[in-house]
RNA sequence: GGCCCCUUCGUCUAUCGGUUAGGACAGCAGAUUUUCAUUCUGCAGAGAGGGGUUCGAUUCCCCUAGGGGCUACCA
């Protein structure tokens, strides 16, 4: 049978990356089974709808590489894939279990339920088999009466019956088989008063209807599956039933509870893939984008958060993750957030790039910094410069002396450091630099080198302050290899200023 | 409170009864770099506790503890 998986997110603001590693996973088996990725958006809660929600979710998906084949605005066989545009399905089909007895009516408003769960003592109120015929639903009432508020508009909700004392045994491809005793379940909710279904209905029938073969979801789920398993059972599609496979969840660096919205601002980490600005600077969020990583160390870093294949490589292109992928693999347990693994594997990364995948944005961030970057050569610098960094975005900070005289002197260093002998070491270094041809970095290297060997002044002190003539610091990449990517004269102007200090 | 899940270095993890319990991140030390970073080498660092089962348990079972999830007309 043709693998089909989906990720079903809910439009209800950024997506942030425990379900961005949902999709991932779906998206791999998916792939490596050569079967269909299909995205569904979950909107049965118009409360919790937030408009642009959807967008930002294809946005995000597309921004790791992950294509779904099937989903709004992208087409397929089988949608809408807006549960939205799916309400006369749902009523069909929770109408079919009404008419079998297996759900039914409740006209129990929400106040009325709230006012139960405050009386009843530590949370013991369940809506189920044990007092459903105390309560104000269609099991209890005559079907005239069931029949005269239908006719008279009362809003209901419908409710799965749960038979009591029976178990149920939820198989996963994580954890095996999990059981549970249906008297621990309450009579879910399957239709609301406003005429949606909840996740569960939409759920399962969905699932069914777009003939998804495998679940990879978070582990939050895990209870409910249990009354998913007895929806599939109560409509006849148990033999179909898809494959569980529970995630377990990502948690929060300190390890209290599960990583939520909040924890970026909170930790000084990216918890969504790409940043959603705001006119509200207090609601705008940072992405992995925005903070400058790179999508495929994103996929990567994510993708051995909870899974890994057994052996020891660690660095996946997608592809090479759509080989490997193993759901049997994927461990149990909850992964805490480490924000310095996701720089290291960004690291590895960047040291890889090309210098023309990335000089459109290093252009960007210069032109944004103030650089005349025709003064400069740009490739040099981030030949330089890559193999330092671990975000893209640190490199043109520190480039500014490729582009410019006006870059900042680190004086107190000079000071510190400097020597009146230096002045004429300087001169001689520049002077004689004029004559090396070609001005390569060994060249140049080489006879600077004579040249200090012979004043007699001590290395220690001369090259530090070369340095300093080249780029004002005191730290960066070798002073020779500065000297060939700026050029002889830039190099030899340089060394004449700070000798004549 | 009830139901369910989980538990190996600080963190992410390997191990599918027999290993000096391996790797990666972070940490520390050294080498390279006459700088800093990179890189390389090394060091340190773990089976929650208690019972079983077994010739032998990190691995299987039970209990305890701890952590997590669910417990909505939210997903």
């Amino acid at each position: 049978m043709a693998y089909r998986l989906r990720f079903a997110p809910s439009p209800t603001g950024a997506l942030h990356i425990g379900g961005i590693r949902t999709a991932l996973y779906n998206y791999l088996l998916a792939k490596q089974k050569g079967g269909r990725f299909i995205l569904r958006i979950e909107d049965t809660d118009q409360s919790r709808y937030v408009p642009g929600a959807e967008e930002y979710i294809l946005r995000s998906l597309a921004w790791l590489g992950i294509h779904p084949d099937e989903g709004p605005g992208i087409g397929g066989d089988f949608g809408p894939y807006r549960q939205s545009e799916r309400l006369d399905l749902y009523r069909e089909y929770v109408m079919k279990l009404v008419e079998e007895g297996k759900a039914y009516y409740a006209w129990d408003t929400p106040e009325e339920l709230d006012a139960r769960r405050q009386q009843s003592e530590d949370h013991s109120f369940r809506y189920d088999a044990s007092i459903r015929n105390e309560m104000n639903n269609s099991l209890r009432h005559s079907a005239e009466v069931t029949a005269q508020r239908l006719q008279e508009d009362v809003p209901y909700t419908i409710r799965l019956k749960v038979e009591p004392g029976q178990s149920i045994v939820v198989t996963d491809k994580v954890r095996g088989e999990v059981v549970f005793d249906s008297s621990s379940l309450d009579d879910k909710v399957l239709f609301k008063s406003d005429g949606y279904p909840t996740y569960h209905l939409a759920n399962v029938v969905d699932d069914h209807l777009m003939k998804i073969t495998d679940v990879i979801r978070g582990e939050e789920w895990l209870p409910s599956t249990a009354h998913h398993v007895l929806l599939y059972r109560a409509f006849g599609w148990e033999e179909s039933m898809p494959a569980f496979s529970p995630l377990p969840l990502i948690l929060k660096p300190n390890g209290n509870g599960k990583l939520s919205k909040r924890d970026g601002q909170k930790f000084g980490f990216p918890v969504f893939p790409l940043a959603w600005p705001s006119d509200n600077p207090e609601q705008a969020i940072e992405g992995f984008d925005s903070y400058g990583f790179e999508p495929e160390a994103v996929v990567n870093f994510l993708a051995l958060l909870g899974w890994n294949p057994g052996t020891e490589q660690e660095i996946f292109s997608l592809k090479e993750l759509v080989q490997t992928f193993d759901p049997e693999k994927i461990h149990k347990a909850g992964a805490r957030f480490d924000f310095d693994k996701a720089l290291w594997f960004n690291q590895q990364y960047v040291h890889q790039l090309r210098y023309d995948t990335v000089a459109e944005r290093l252009e960007q961030e210069g032109a944004a910094l103030g650089y005349d970057l025709s003064a400069g050569d740009m490739e040099g610098a981030f030949r330089l410069l890559q193999p330092r960094v671990q975000l893209v975005k640190e490199i043109m900070p520190q480039a500014k002396y490729f582009f410019s005289e006006d870059f900042e002197m680190d004086e107190e260093s000079i000071e510190k450091k400097w020597k009146p002998e230096l002045s004429g070491v300087l001169e001689d270094v520049a002077t004689a630099l004029a004559s090396v041809e070609p001005f390569t970095f060994e060249a140049a290297g080489a006879k600077a080198k004579e040249i200090i060997l012979a004043s007699g002044v001590k290395m220690g002190l001369v090259m530090p302050m070369l340095r300093a003539a080249l780029t004002g610091t005191m730290q960066g990449p070798d002073v020779f290899a500065i000297a060939e990517v700026l050029g002889k004269d830039i190099t030899i102007a340089r060394i004449r200023k700070l000798a004549k200090r």
